[in-house]
This record gives C-alpha cells, structure tokens and sequence, in this order.
DNA sequence: CGCATTGTCGACTGGTTAAGTGGACTTTAC
DNA sequence: GTAAAGTCCACTTAACCAGTCGACAATGCG
C-alpha cells in the first residue's frame, strides 16, 4: 500500500516548475533534483516518462530543460499517477476477474474496488496548480497572516 | 499503490473460516489454500503471522487447523492490513518528516495524508463479518431475489 | 565545422516481495 | 509409546523496484 517513489518525485518535479517565476523558460534537471532532494540520475528518467507521455515538454542541449506543457490547473494528480505508476490496479483481478471467477466473484473485489475510487477520488480533486500554490503560502511567508 | 498478495491472500482466509457451518472447528491449511486457491506454503507463513498477532488461533496435530480468534464482526480489514503489511506508511515522510523539513514540508504531504485517510475510512468500516455474509450471498442463491 | 552542454536510453547492482522447499516441533489417535 | 497429521520456522529462488553508471543524440555557440 505505498505510494512508489516515481510518482512522489514527478509530483515534486512538476511542482517545481509550476512554481518557477518564468514559466516558459526550461528548468535543468540538477537543478529540480537539488531543490528537491531528488537523486538527480533518477530523477531523470522520471522527467523522460513525463515527457514521453506530453505532460512536460524537454528541450535538450545549453538552455534547455523541461517546461510544464499545459496549465499547472490542467494537471491533476491522479493523471499523474496514472502516467507513472503505469495505471497498475490495486490488484490484478480488478480488471483481470479471471481467477476471483473460481469462486463465484469474490467478495473482497468490492471493497478493493472502493478502496481505489476512495484513492481516485482524492487524487482528481487535486491539480499541481493547487499543491504549487499551498507550497508557495508556505515557503514563502509563514507569518504573512499576522499583518 | 498496489495490495501486497499477503494481504489479499489473508482477508480470503479470514472470511473463509468466518464462512464456515462450525466456527470452532479447525480449518487445514491445505483446505483454505484449496477453495480460495492460494499456493499453499504461502498461506502458510500468512496464517502464522495471523496467529502470533492473534487474529487466528491454530493448534498442531491431527485434526489441527486454524479458527477464528475473535467474531468476525470484531476484526476489520484495517486491522488485517495492518498486521499483514506491518502498518506501512504509505511513504516515508508521513511518519518521519525529516526530508520533508528540508523544503519547509511540503505540501503534497498533505495530500498522501488524504488518501491514506480515505483508504483508512474505508478498511475500518469493514469487516470479516460483512465480507463472508456478501460472500454467502453471493454463492448460496444468485437468483433467490426471484421467489 | 567542432565542441561543450544537456536530455535520452539501456545495462547493471542491491534490496524487498512473492513463492517454493525442507525440516523441526506438537498434538492426536491407535 | 509410536506413527502420522498438521503447524511452525529457516533457507533458497525469481521477479520487481530504487538507484547508479556510462554511452549516445540533439542542440546551441564559437
């Protein structure tokens, strides 16, 4: 039941960028992963997936880096997971059914499946535009509410 | 985001004792890894674990086999999960917070907290109990709604 | 054009999980 | 009291995940 490191990191990554002053100028990979406390080889290979499956955008060579493709608003968490946890079921017999068939369509199945859109249901209420925005209010002033 | 087998393969044989005519009397191994088709040595060290948490009793010997410690009301999944996947956070800084503080905690922590919430809504209110009484319903008269 | 910079891709290592195997230990029945 | 039924426990194997390393490709600059 734990939350893989890849989703934790791209989650961070794109939040990262979202939270740039210039949204449209590229952000090195080094220099996320230093921010971030990500292991910046590793980290790489995440932005390739996020990349590959159109959620940033990657230039390479001197100035390049990644950049949001759409508006952090657009980019929902569970979208996220989905691209990089590889939209794996909790369980394989939540869309195999192929052996819960044996015993007559298990019970348990149900509360899997509950369990999920439980999960599903926090995850598309959230936009890296709202984690981007709550990281902002709380790095950048603390006090703020007391003026 | 996936359910360890250890737990899945737990929670079936839970509600296959509780599913039993005589509560009382021991269940084999080899009978539970059968009708709920489970690699037995598997389940094997699944119903140990059970047994030394106290979720189960099992006595050795012939006519050995393993009964339910407790009503079956009285043990929601949340409890299985928690001793078949020894109470893992769903990532490490929800206990520790100790990267986290680097960034001034960040605000996806937030979030994970949700849906470990939302998870753990869901397991506490169910139960052994209810799991075997829709199992029964479910295999005993499909169409008995007809009469 | 040539070279430095930076992302992309693949192979490799170590740890954890899902299983399988074999043997020790305990209890019941005869 | 002995043999068999059955759980308990330690060790091994295979697959997967986290993380590392090095070669390759593309881009921009001199």
């Amino acid at each position: 039941m734990r939350i893989p490191m890849k989703v934790d990191y791209g989650v961070r990554a794109l939040v990262d960028l979202a939270g740039q002053p210039d949204v449209h100028r590229p952000v090195r990979t080094a220099d996320i992963a230093g921010r971030q406390g990500i292991p910046e080889p590793y980290l790489d290979q995440v932005l390739t997936t996020l990349n590959k499956f159109g959620l940033i955008t990657s230039r390479r060579g001197p100035q390049g880096g990644h950049v949001l493709a759409r508006a952090a608003a657009d980019i929902t968490l569970d979208e996220v997971v989905a691209t990089l946890d590889g939209r794996n079921p909790p369980l394989e017999c939540i869309d195999d059914a192929t052996e819960c068939a044996l015993s007559g369509c298990c019970a348990q199945r149900d509360i899997w499946c509950d369990v999920e859109e439980a999960i599903h249901a926090v995850l598309i209420t959230t936009t890296i535009a709202d984690l981007a925005q709550r990281q902002q209010a709380r790095t950048a002033a603390p006090l703020t509410f007391a003026s």
